[in-house]
DNA sequence: CCTGAAAAGACGCGCCC
DNA sequence: GGGCGCGTCTTTTCAGG
């Protein structure tokens, strides 16, 4: 699974990432190949889980989703029966984005995207209705710095 | 641009956002319309900025990128010129997938996704020689429960 | 706003170097 | 390994209902 990737499969993630509509012609020219070459290691990236999806990235304020929250959870239960019943929880809950089981006093962390803060509070609500939690602190973004999905694939 | 979304302009998004490869076709099918409208809506909402972007999804781990923190900052300055250079340094390094300027007594969260914990603490350092930071708490990721780019759309 | 067809283009693959 | 070229499918445009 352990994959060895060069400098131009590296240069053509790099492109896949900031843009992956653009064809293997203009993909090929910008790392100095040409289309096969570029359509085999593609290929064969996509084959090796290496490329694992094909999306698109949409705004979410056009959605409506205008409040996002980062939720730092702690829990005094740590059963298996109890983590299999938040895990699930959260898997089902579209609104959260991500979810880290964590190293630390803080157990868990989650990222959070909802059309405002009372859309956040009936999330809680909901979650702590399910499952027995400790200690929760959200913290609310005021403001999107930097967000990216763009893996750093080490070639500049 | 503010743009009103139906049924159907939603269950586009979904579709795009699980597999932005599939054909206009497949997707046509599954919403219940046909090639042209969907790739006319498709234009809209791209032109309209509710698409922002095509991307491809890679394996962090297969990219060597075993450790992902989450970073918690405090910082006792609030001038301008501190906070221009404080976002610069983030938004310049690849390693800082997220950065959020927040609401409370902590300031900034940072997700950052590098190879190891001393990568890590490389990036801790440069950091903080480059700005102060009054106080800088690290969260490090153990498992990663849920990671989805996909925005609730509201259609199911 | 949708249908259908037709042009332009990209993909996928085999074959050759 | 890379390059060429062709058949097929997709995207994109545009007529017309």
């Amino acid at each position: 699974m352990s994959v060895r990737l060069d400098r131009i499969d590296r240069k053509i993630l790099a492109e896949l990432q900031s843009d992956a509509a653009q064809s293997l012609d203009e993909i090929a020219k910008k790392v100095g190949s040409s289309k096969t070459p570029v359509w085999n290691r593609v290929r064969k990236m996509r084959e090796a889980g290496v490329i694992r999806q094909n999306t698109v990235l949409l705004n979410a304020e056009a959605l409506g989703l205008e409040a996002c929250f980062f939720v730092l959870i702690r829990t005094s239960e740590h059963e298996a029966e109890w983590q299999r019943k938040f895990l699930q929880a959260l898997r089902v809950r579209p609104e959260v984005l991500e979810a880290h089981r964590l190293a630390g006093d803080i157990d868990y962390i989650l990222k959070v995207q909802v059309t405002n803060a009372r859309a956040y509070d009936e999330f809680y609500q909901a979650l702590i209705s399910e499952v027995k939690i400790h200690n929760v602190t959200a913290l609310l973004s005021m403001e999107e710095i930097k967000s990216t999905t763009a893996l750093p694939v080490g070639v500049d």
